[in-house]
DNA sequence: ACGAGGATGCTCT
DNA sequence: GAGCATCCTCGTG
């Protein structure tokens, strides 16, 4: 096992997301190896609307208010920090920054490298498309668990594992996926055109077409308006 | 192909 | 009580 060391991440969320691309997320469960190359990441940063732990800095003491839940994102980095959203899925992260300081990299899309047969049967699907291609199927399909928050990802059985190739992609950057703070910083890094990057849409574009697409709805209703008002039909 | 809607439980913006 | 760092299924083309 040759893991990625605590010094990899005791550095901004910034830099880690786009250097974890290309390396293997690896799990292993009863003796036995999935793993899968990290294609799709997201940072999140101390004073970022989106990161949890962000209002917990008291700006006139400067002492960090812990919750259950956010208390170690401010702790050392190489730590899981594994969360619930929408009630039903875990997303999985690593700690980043020196103790105190706060910030995490969220793992959004692996492509599928081995233990595929174990891969399927975790999310309960025959098919190897779109197996770990989004955040909530990758920890699924590696079988991490909540008990896992909190755990050192240097030592195993959670690790990263170096790239040892060139990936042979570009590094792509967008803004992040699924939020509704913080929607326009660019802090999503993917392989360009690799087929297991996720199928979201970064949120600035999301936004952006809800709000054309309600503006073209109510212009449609503002003819119908016109139309009844001259008398002309329905 | 896409879009809408629902599931579901924890945290607190 | 509202709001989620999501995913799946079921409608329409």
């Amino acid at each position: 096992m040759r893991a990625l060391p605590q010094a990899f991440f005791e550095r901004s969320a910034l830099e880690v997301a786009p250097a974890l691309l290309g390396a293997t997320l690896v799990h292993e469960v009863n003796g036995m190896r999935r793993a899968g190359r990290i294609v799709e990441t997201e940072a999140y940063l101390p004073d970022d609307p989106a990161f949890h732990g962000w209002n917990a800095v008291d700006p006139t003491s400067g002492m960090i208010r812990l919750t259950g839940r956010t208390a170690p994102l401010f702790g050392p980095p190489g730590v899981a920090y594994i969360y619930l959203v929408y009630g039903m899925y875990w997303l999985f992260n690593i700690v980043t920054e020196r103790p105190g300081t706060g910030g995490c990299v969220l793992i959004r899309a692996l492509e599928p490298l081995e233990g595929l047969s174990a891969m399927m049967e975790a999310r309960g699907t025959s098919r190897v498309r779109a197996l770990c291609n989004g955040p909530g199927k990758l920890v699924q399909a590696l079988g991490i668990r909540p008990e896992q928050q909190g755990t050192d990802i240097t030592l195993g059985p959670l690790f990263v594992e170096p790239a040892d190739a060139k990936a042979g992609y570009e590094v792509g950057c967008s803004s992040r996926i699924g939020l509704t703070r913080g929607i326009a910083l660019p802090y999503r890094f993917y392989f360009d055109g690799h087929p297991d990057v996720s199928p979201g849409i970064p949120s600035d574009i999301a936004v952006a077409r809800r709000q054309s697409k309600l503006a073209r709805g109510v212009r449609a209703l503002d003819a119908q308006k016109h139309r009844r008002g001259r008398g002309d039909g329905v």
